[in-house]
DNA sequence: TCCAGCTGTGAAAATCCTGTGAAAGCAGGG
DNA sequence: CCCTGCTTTCACAGGATTTTCACAGCTGGA
């Protein structure tokens, strides 16, 4: 049973994120930096930690890939979950995933 | 579930000062400020020892930017701790942390 | 082969941070 | 009260960082 505020599920062995029972159409990238984040909800991660946990090996100094794909995911969230945000940037750190907006 | 005294936590190592749990938006120097202040509760600090530790050098004469971000930090603490005051000042000599407000 | 979608990169556009000067506000002494 | 000096806050410009777009290479299926 979801609470109102619990309207994102995320189903790794099933590679699926569904929100109010319907699957979003991610990536497999979009989907496992959404794990990423959404498993140490409310902490601080770094571009290196995020990139690290996705890709599997440490970025390139200048690697904008994790911004690029957070900015993806957060396009696809918002059209399914309007006026929530779910992932907050911590600017000169990095991305926080809060699970209440 | 912690206590009234209990409400801010600063955690360096993961870029974070928490209030319930919850992450203050905080900028790098904020941040940085406000762990130079907390890193020694109750004493009173004067403006070029703050500097020192947050900018690692010494301060113009007539340098300001502590009390700005001393305002700044006020700002956003104030929002996530009403009726609480954790940065107390000293007329002519400088600021001074006070963990329970 | 052709097509559609995924991926990573460079770079432009948008946004945020930082430090400064200055105005406004406050505190204490006399 | 009234000064005076100190503190607080605002506004802004320059710089730094983030967000978004466009594109080229790649892959897998039709």
């Amino acid at each position: 049973m979801l609470g109102p505020m619990a309207a994102l599920e995320i189903r790794p062995e099933e590679h699926a994120a569904l929100v109010d029972g319907r699957p979003l159409s991610l990536t497999v990238r979009e989907l496992r930096l959404l794990e990423a984040l959404a498993s140490h909800p409310q902490r601080i991660m770094t571009r290196s930690e995020l990139y690290a946990e996705v890709w599997g090996r440490q970025p390139r100094a200048d690697d904008r890939s994790v911004d690029v794909y957070v900015s993806r995911l957060r396009a696809k969230l918002g059209r399914a979950l309007p006026r929530t945000r779910l992932i907050h940037t911590h600017n000169g750190i990095g991305y926080r995933f809060s699970p209440d907006g």
